[in-house]
DNA sequence: TTGTAGGCGTTATCAG
DNA sequence: CTGATAACGCCTACAA
């Protein structure tokens, strides 16, 4: 009981107090240089590892100032798909001997900045910002500070993004291959707008000679809740779209479920395709057709982009595999 | 490029400077403290909002020797069942003026080891693990230094876990009254053996006087891909078990389809039963019975437990509502 | 109400 | 090869 707080860990000082030696050739000994007597080296390991020794980040960081901390904004937890994104940064990271640490924004533009101070009190070596809510401004004004990445953030000074037109647009050339025409786009929490997928949606309308319909247009909240209206609004729409191009495979799923409470065949009535190919989408009844994005190698590549940005040298944005189409059983030909 | 390195960030000496009041002064004003001039309080806090000023964590934990940051070692981020979890502790967290730390482990030992050594040396307040993987003896030797709560493992000192074995009980009555005998169990990747939710089965059938029969219990590697073997086990099993109670809800969800791929007809010819409730298995086909779990309101009781941990005060473990039978459409009644 | 002094644990830069 | 010393930025006595 309340024993936590006295109980003071064991510091580089003790240690050199055991060790007969002073503490800044603990220090050495305990970074390995080379200049240190191999006795004297190994003598102090030894202690160290038997009195439990740890490294008190605080002061090491205050002295260094720098943390060798990568802070990840995470926006939706509950999405499968960035914890691909993470295994990336968290494997790269360890190759370079940094330390994630992940902190959950769900979303919100206040919990991002939050977060985002706090890695900036932390003195991390780096911010990577997965689909950023907060505007470009606020970054630009901590680049000096601090290197930032973003994922998927193609305004950004720096990110690291996919070809994310090429996936919507294979998505696209799908449809209407299938013969589809009235094809329904639902945009993320953000609206559409300047968004990639939504971009390219109307590129393929365009290209296809088939009119742009506003009615057509929907957004998905991110809840799993706001799927039935959705499906409510779709069905209310004469003539009814035949295919659902989806924010994403969790609103994929969600409305693949509203949409047969409310009677339809999936996919025969209406073709409904995802977008970041969960582990889960390929095992649903219909599976899923949607896009691949390569989320590791992305995780991955952030950390590299801001290794490289942090020496100073030039920092090229990396080239990442484009996101790959699955086509499977959630999209289908129009009925006649 | 690398300007990084350069721009020194203000500290509360350039405010103390600007303000021509010491250093000491500033912190005072900062801290909001009574013994300071309300005038130069507002001055103090005016130049640290221009300026720029953001405290060094570093240097306060320090000093301090607290960093008012909770760690938590999250198994497996795919799973969102754990981001209920993670909310619930986040939420209450920012009552308490904490921050929350997420260290990533894939379930993996070292991983877990490694992420408890790294909130140590942040000198976190405290560390939540949920479905710890590393054994008691490694958590009793740390108690001393950093209060340690747990999330379902009632063998440790101090956690919080709700009553597991009634949902998994509710599970075996609700399999039985089906016309169930023969009911397979999948453990999850640490095997059966103390685990509350094997008990339950094996409680279950035992009062239903149903043998045992070990040719019954599989493991669930946590990797969805290793499903098909699982199915194929029990395909090969004669005679073949006509329900499968499972690990989790992902577990569920690989092992239904590999099923169906199997030509089997999910539950006519086999129940199965999940666990965890993730937000998508009510939204699945067929939609599935499973065991919601109060993860949310369990985060927030890690907390609070926390807090009175560090307070030494009398910590009494908090009570978790229990968890809930969710039956739906993934379980049917045995077929004659 | 404010300034002074000392220290938190570690590292880097000097001498020796 | 090793010891001494001065930071790093902040906080808390204590003194004024």
């Amino acid at each position: 009981m309340g024993r936590h707080l006295g109980s003071r860990r064991v510091t580089i000082k003790d240690i050199a107090k055991a060790a007969n030696v002073h503490p800044s050739t603990v220090t050495r000994a305990l970074q390995g240089s080379t200049s240190v007597k191999p006795d004297t080296r190994e003598r102090v390991a030894a202690l160290a590892r038997e009195m439990g020794y740890r490294p008190n980040m605080a002061a090491r960081t205050l002295v260094m100032r720098r943390s060798h901390i990568v802070g990840v904004a995470i926006p939706d937890m509950t999405n499968p798909f960035f914890a691909d994104l993470a295994h990336g940064i968290e494997d790269e990271a360890a190759k370079h001997g940094l330390r994630v640490l992940i902190r959950n924004t769900s979303g919100i533009e206040s919990a991002e900045r939050d977060a985002v101070g706090f890695f900036l009190e932390l003195k991390v070596d780096g911010v990577i910002v997965p689909m950023a809510r907060c505007p470009n401004e606020f970054y630009e004004s901590l680049a000096a500070t601090v290197p930032i990445v973003h994922v998927n953030r193609s305004e950004a000074p720096h990110h690291v993004s996919c070809d994310s037109v090429s996936g919507s647009r294979a998505i696209m050339e799908h449809l209407l291959e299938l013969g589809h025409r009235r094809i329904a786009f639902i945009s993320g929490p953000t609206g559409p707008g300047p968004e990639p997928k939504f971009r390219a949606y109307r590129e393929a309308l365009e290209q296809h000679g088939i009119a742009y319909e506003p009615d057509f247009i929907l957004t998905f909240s991110g809840a799993l809740d706001d799927c039935a209206e959705l499906a409510d609004s779709l069905m209310r729409r004469a003539p009814r779209p035949t295919a659902v191009f989806a924010w994403n495979d969790l609103c994929a799923i969600g409305l693949i479920h509203a949409l047969r409470e409310r009677g339809l065949d999936i996919p025969r009535d209406m073709s409904v395709a995802g977008h970041d190919d969960l582990e889960i989408a390929a095992r649903l009844e219909p599976p899923l057709t949607t896009v691949h994005w390569p989320m590791y190698q992305m995780g991955q590549h952030s950390i590299r982009y801001l290794y490289k940005l942090r020496e100073g040298r030039n920092a090229q944005r990396p080239a990442v595999p484009a996101p790959e189409l699955q086509v499977r059983g959630s999209t289908a030909p129009v009925p006649k």
